[in-house]
DNA sequence: CAGGCATGCCTG
DNA sequence: CAGGCATGCCTG
């Protein structure tokens, strides 16, 4: 399991899997083999994690990968919508079977009942906080109590009263007073912006170093001296227990340190009267400033908030992310908590939108709440459809040359509609016969360029089709997507030469060095389409048949040069021609004849034009099948080429298990985070 | 200029330009007015560089890319082979000239005659060093003359004598003895190592931390108490100033940094006789080691040194280049110096790689060596060439349907050779009529895949030649490479939405909304070639012209379908066709005309043929352009899509100018270094 | 600012 | 170990 998987398990609501309640009674009966509170290795996490796998899954995680059961991610699409507790409903032993394993887990913090924030002592002054502030004065004080607060053995509700655990709790705790954070409207300011706020993934993605205003809000007036501490805090549970402050660089530095009183605190508040604390037992930093009712007719109070380093920060956060736990406190009592998920990072902006697109559905799926029934019914109905229909790959050409290239073959594309289905079938099957084989892998070998290769396995499941490809000598092509079975093998595009020899053939020319000497011509008889292969496509040849052939001009001049072109001419169009009515006539029936012949050959005659074939959809009118026009079409409609070739035929890479599909049942969210455009 | 292309300019001897001889003369020629000895801001740099680009290339580089003479890169495929010195040759002045500009430009170092290292005072202790070491009791109390060693006034030759320059000189020096140094052989270790050394583009690539045996040999016997010094220094002129170090992170965990006396010092020695020196005055740091001489029968002694920081460390070198500068010194006095390029990474295996395909030609340029006028040749040759046309570049295709599109587009384009040139003209011209050009952006716009954009400005000089290519009625094209006149814009392809506006049209599909709904169809009698735009291009009607139409079968079976296959057909072939002497004398006669006709409207009647075309190189019998046909079938023949679209064009993307046709001559190394490849 | 590269590190 | 991702930063 990734990094990213794990992420995606907890929770949205800000509570993580360490605070669940199950979780926490598991882990109050005492399942401590692992309790020493040494935080774990990520070594010992992953072999924990892919022994877990092993066991609750039957393997399929750890063993399986890629997944034997691809379309489970079009399954759940709102894994975030599920909590452990929801989930449990089912089978509930089961579900606290997991439980039981998700204690052996992680493995810390087993102190970790509900707790709160440790008060904490002000550990270094500051300079812009004036002596008349509105802060307290009694703050400081209150908070000198110094170190090893120990939470009074018998007191109340623990989660009421601060003590001074390694792991601070990150529930959402509204309290008495219903504290409430938010961000300013987050579609102000997108992607250009220094911060925006994800609600989809409920976390705030931050630059560096810039304020980001950040409102709190009660719906009852907490006592006066009521302060609000920010506190960050690592979201993992390996990673929980270390204090989040800057890297060494960023602390060391005189960029944006100068003078200022807590250099190494990963979190400034641009607040005045902000106070920069370092717990003395936990060595916690943490800001304070203190609550301020807001102004009349007003319901928030806001801060500025920055934060000073990245979540990448090599030596400091280290690409780990963290939340930001916002807490009102008034003597040491907590009387709210807020918890938020942030990331520090360059680009916002792209970084919303990538997590967006991992943790969420494809476009089409984004209507929330399916139940499990109509995830099976999605299931079904995304095996019909073209992987990849949807979407929409544009390919920015650069360069003169390969504009050219692309733009002969969006060309040939269009043009290609001029040539007949059964010319094509011949040219297919001549193709073959010329047992264009022997040179590919030469070309795929070329050293010191890159290829595309998306890391999939080839796919080899083609090789048994081969032949009934070549008997199949209808107009279908090779295009059928219904049965597959048409496809011919893909020669040159598999990973391996070798595979590609067992195949014994492709769809390849039979030169293959690009050889640029007029020596290699082949002499003009050699042409592709030699010795009677061909059959007269033309409307000339075909007004001919029956003595009309005079009329071609005409036909050409509206257009039509070829007889499948036939079926798209109406009666109508031939009294536009200005033809005399008998041989009107003799031309209709002809064309009716024409049609039934082709009908009865099976061969398709949908006529694509050339301008408009784009967006010409199937002809409906014979029913064969016109999935390779289509797809043609598609194509050349964009001028675009489809190079985002692979793996996202699930678009959303956030798979979760159907649960109910599997031995185990209840596991938690597994996604395979991998939704890889082709960049850089 | 970017970095890289910055970095390719050097020398690869190891001497910058910097310590080039003639640099130096003209420096102390006081060429002054930059010499504050401040450091130039990149900005400052970019721009003084960009200016120079317009007053020695003509504006070439700065501003007209893709560049006119897009075959630059062929000429030099060994720009490594030279040296300043060398290259001065042809035009001497002009030489001078451009170190002139080198000087302007870089604008750093002014104090920079070829100087020698500072002595610097050992500044901390060196627990492994035994009292009684081989290591000369004099070195630490020479190199304790303390701060600002001063070279005496009067001094022999400034290169002997050690000085305290801010930038140490990085020219090798072999000295008296024959100081070199060498890596153990490269290919022993090569990918999987720890370090790996290109001799390609001279330059180790080595992991962080981990040792790498350097030998050192002389030819002679250096004087007992020698000793070889290694510093760090930035390669770049505008990082030269800066002293190396590590990075606050790394110097300040305690990760192999635990008793180590030189934990901020970014080269280590395993020598435990190596002392950790920081000038005074610099701030310099260096590592210093006896040297002794080899053992009997040996040549070498090897040294192992360590690299404690990766060449991309934040807030340390922070992927500024660096060269390691050893120094063999006594007493204060270089004895020689030897130069070498480091790099500090994650994966030598990989960077160097990437490195010596950046700055490598392609695999048809591997010569070595090439002589300015073999240049020269190179490059006539090259202008008759289309760029990229030696190579391939291998599309893995990755998906059934992506992989059938592609299929389509090679039997597309294999099929389209079918389809007479005159019709393709019409269509084009058909296509332009129907105005086809609102809707690209659209479809550019779609919003939630990424787009391949290589960061290069729009190709926007094309606009003046769109008439042109309207009035090109033959069968030229659009592919015509030496003129370039009839090549059409790149609509869709640019980067702005505004230019293609500008444009007026595309060579798009009028629809661009990919609307699969059958009520988008456009009427059949809406069709790409209407109103007599088509002229009949069939051999039958063509045979109809004398009254030989009933022949059109036999020459069906001999697969001649369109007149502009008629250029193939011999007089042999004619009478394979069993016609009867007088009609064939007709026929003959009418393919005389037709090639007559042919030839006199430039119209090409290249035949391609359809499965060889892709080897078929340029029919030269007739001598009129076939660029395009070649294209075309190169394409086809690998059934590999170009999609390596963009800027390597002339497929080493280590270009150079050629000095001799460019108005100030001896130009450094210019080189655009976008080897990009479509990778994740 | 969007595209894309560079480069450490993770994953199979 | 190779492929590929993540993510700061550079470039047009
Ligand atoms: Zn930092
Ligand atoms: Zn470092």
């Amino acid at each position: 399991m990734s990094q990213e998987e794990a992420e995606c398990m907890t929770p949205p609501s800000g509570s993580s899997l360490l605070h669940d309640k199950s979780f926490d009674r598991s882990i109050s009966q005492g399942s401590d083999r692992l309790s020493q509170s040494q935080p774990l290795s990520q070594e010992t996490f992953n072999q924990l994690w892919t022994t877990l796998g092993d066991i609750t899954d039957n393997g399929y995680y750890a063993r399986d990968y890629p997944p034997r059961h691809g379309n489970l991610t079009q399954i759940v699409t709102q894994p975030l919508d599920f909590s452990f507790s929801e989930t449990g409903v089912a089978d509930l032993d089961i579900h606290e079977n997991r439980i039981e394993m998700e204690v052996e887990r992680y493995q810390i913090g087993p102190e970790g009942t509900i707790t709160s924030l440790a008060p904490v002592s002000s550990s270094s002054s500051n300079p812009y906080s004036s002596p008349d502030s509105a802060m307290p004065s009694s703050v400081p004080s209150d908070y000198s109590t110094d170190h090893g607060v120990t939470p009074p053995p018998y007191t109340p509700p623990p989660q009421m009263m601060a003590s001074t655990p390694t792991v601070p709790s990150n529930t959402d705790y509204m309290g008495d007073y219903g504290f409430e954070i938010s961000m300013a409207s987050s579609q102000t300011l997108s992607k250009t912006a220094t911060w925006t706020y994800s609600d989809l993934v409920k976390k705030l993605y931050v630059r560096m170093g810039v304020t980001c205003p950040i409102k709190f809000k009660t719906h009852t007036r907490p006592p006066p001296g009521s302060i609000i501490r920010a506190m960050p805090v690592f979201k993992r549970p390996e990673h929980v227990k270390e204090v989040v402050k800057r890297c060494p660089n960023h602390a060391s530095t005189k960029e944006n340190n100068e003078g200022h009183p807590a250099p190494a605190h990963l979190l400034r508040c641009e607040n005045v009267q902000a106070q920069y604390a370092e717990d003395h037992t936990t060595g916690r930093q943490s800001v304070v400033v203190p609550y301020e009712n807001p102004q009349v007719g007003t319901e928030y109070i806001t801060c500025l908030y920055a934060f000073m380093c990245f979540s990448s920060c090599v030596g400091g956060l280290n690409r780990r992310p963290i939340q930001v736990i916002f807490q009102m406190e008034k003597d040491g009592l907590v009387l709210g908590r807020r918890v938020l998920d942030v990331r520090i990072c360059a680009c916002p902006g792209r970084d919303r939108k990538s997590d967006e697109k991992r943790c969420h559905p494809p476009p089409k799926q984004m209507k929330r709440g399916f139940s499990k029934t109509a995830g099976f019914q999605m299931m079904s109905v995304g095996t019909k459809k073209r992987k990849g229909d949807d979407d929409v790959y544009t390919l920015t050409v650069r360069g003169r040359e390969n504009y050219e290239i692309l733009l002969k073959i969006k060309e040939s594309l269009e043009l290609m509609s001029y040539i007949p289905q059964n010319t094509v079938n011949q040219y297919r099957a001549q193709q073959h016969r010329q047992g264009s084989h022997p040179s590919l892998s030469r070309t795929s070998t070329y050293p010191s360029h890159g290829s595309i290769n998306n890391g999939l396995p080839p796919i080899n499941s083609f090789a048994p089709r081969h032949d009934a490809r070549y008997h199949n000598e209808n107009g279908g092509g090779f295009d059928e997507t219904d049965s597959g079975i048409a496809l011919p093998p893909p020669p040159a595009l598999t990973n391996g030469p070798t595979m590609m020899e067992s195949q014994g053939f492709s769809h390849q020319s039979v030169m293959s060095q690009a050889d640029t000497s007029p020596t290699h011509q082949m002499p003009s008889n050699a042409i592709c389409f030699s010795q009677s292969s061909i059959q007269d496509m033309t409307i000339n040849g075909w007004l001919s048949k029956f003595g009309c052939e005079n009329y071609s001009e005409i036909f050409r001049k509206k257009g039509y040069l070829f007889i499948h072109q036939l079926d798209a001419i109406t009666i109508e169009d031939l009294d536009d021609m200005k033809i005399s009515p008998r041989q009107k006539d003799k031309i209709w029936k002809g064309i009716i004849d024409h049609r039934a012949a082709d009908n009865f050959s099976s061969t398709p005659s949908m006529m694509r034009t050339g301008s408009n074939a784009s967006t010409v959809s199937l002809h409906s009118q014979s029913g064969e099948n016109h999935q390779q026009v289509y797809h043609a079409t598609r194509f050349t409609l964009k001028q675009v080429l489809s190079v985002k070739l692979e793996k996202d035929k699930d678009t959303s890479p956030c798979k979760e298990g159907m649960k109910e599909d599997m031995e185990d049942g209840d596991t938690p969210r597994r996604m395979t985070l991998r939704d890889r455009n082709i960049k850089h």
